[in-house]
DNA sequence: TACCAGGAGAGCG
DNA sequence: CGCTCTCATGGT
């Protein structure tokens, strides 16, 4: 466990009516080999704006702002909190990165990429969230992927409560919800022809076709297969869901980044096959392949530069 | 301007 | 199976 208490600290002490709670709108954790900006502005999450010396996002109802500095992670929330779990689970602090780093091959590939991308980690979000956000991902640059989802949030999700003085928040609407806007309406957040598949998606999950907490559940194939049945949802979409919301550390999606990766790294000579790539991903790089997935794109998508700050 | 973006689905041979 | 085309939009 990773995680220790440092210090809580009630910005607002009058709004807080029991004094002898717990609460707090802030909480320090310490942590190592955690680098927080390459972790939220990877390609993996897509509602984390840097604000100063730190970032700001939602995560499911709760309005939250974290800094990083000498191995503390600071979290301050709008509203008083008891139990951390929400976040800690999220950021995955207790997560014990050098096994899983020493779990990748050992060649020169993967060398390169842990050297050149320390401390970056992969987030555990909402599966409805992270599948839906990447529904709206294909053929998308990560940029416009977050405006699409900014203003999905804010044309059909729930305000949620934000501190004084900062610029309103909502959650990410849910499959009920997005089940009865209309496809125009939802064109109008620029995701053009994703709409429908987002749509259709939402009400199969809406209406219990999907339950995407049994998928939690199954084997990783199994799993798959049934992602793989919603409209939009294809090999490399599923494989995000599965590998950044529903914690499959098997799950390996390959985009043209990851596809570039492996082309340019293992297979230098002639392309492989399909069937031949996934039997390479699925079999070659251990235990927490999609890890090593993300290891592989972060350092691709910055050219090897360490301590990258992408917008 | 041309090309590209964390793709999927459908049609074709 | 593998190839090609279309879908919508905006960044570089």
């Amino acid at each position: 466990m990773a995680v220790s208490f440092i210090a809580s600290k009630s910005v607002n002490a009058a709004a807080c009516d029991n004094p002898a709670a717990t609460h707090a709108f802030a909480r320090a954790f310490s942590v190592r080999d955690y680098d927080l900006a390459a972790t939220l502005n990877s390609g993996q999450a897509f509602r984390w704006q840097p604000h100063g010396d730190g970032w700001t996002g939602i995560v499911g109802s709760h309005w939250v702002r974290l800094e990083a500095a000498n191995n503390v992670l600071t979290a301050r929330t709008a509203r008083p909190v008891t139990d951390w779990t929400w976040l800690t689970h999220y950021l995955q602090l207790d997560l014990d990165l050098a096994a899983v780093l020493a779990s990748f091959p050992d060649d020169p590939p993967m060398r390169s990429a842990v050297g050149a991308c320390r401390g970056l980690r992969l987030l555990r979000q909402d599966p409805w969230e992270c599948l839906a956000s990447f529904i709206l991902s294909s053929t998308k640059q990560i940029v416009q992927i977050r405006q699409i989802i900014a203003q999905l949030c804010e044309c059909h999700g729930e305000p949620v409560p934000v501190p004084d003085g900062h610029p309103p928040a909502h959650s990410f609407p849910s499959p009920a919800r997005l089940a009865n806007v209309d496809e125009a309406e939802l064109r109008c957040c620029k995701m053009g022809f994703r709409a429908p598949y987002l749509r259709e998606t939402a009400r199969a999950i809406a209406a219990g076709q999907c339950d995407l907490a049994a998928v939690r559940e199954m084997p990783l194939p199994e799993a798959r297969a049934e992602l793989l049945k919603l409209p939009g949802v294809g090999p490399k979409i599923a494989d995000c869901a599965l590998l950044f919301g529903f914690g499959f550390a098997g799950a390996f999606p390959v985009d043209v980044w990851v596809m570039r990766a492996l082309r340019q790294l293992y297979f230098p000579r002639r392309r492989p096959s399909r069937s031949r790539l996934q039997h390479f991903t699925a079999t070659h790089f251990g235990r927490h392949a999609g890890y090593a997935q993300q290891y592989l794109f972060h350092y691709m998508r910055t050219g090897g530069r360490s301590g990258s700050s992408l917008g």
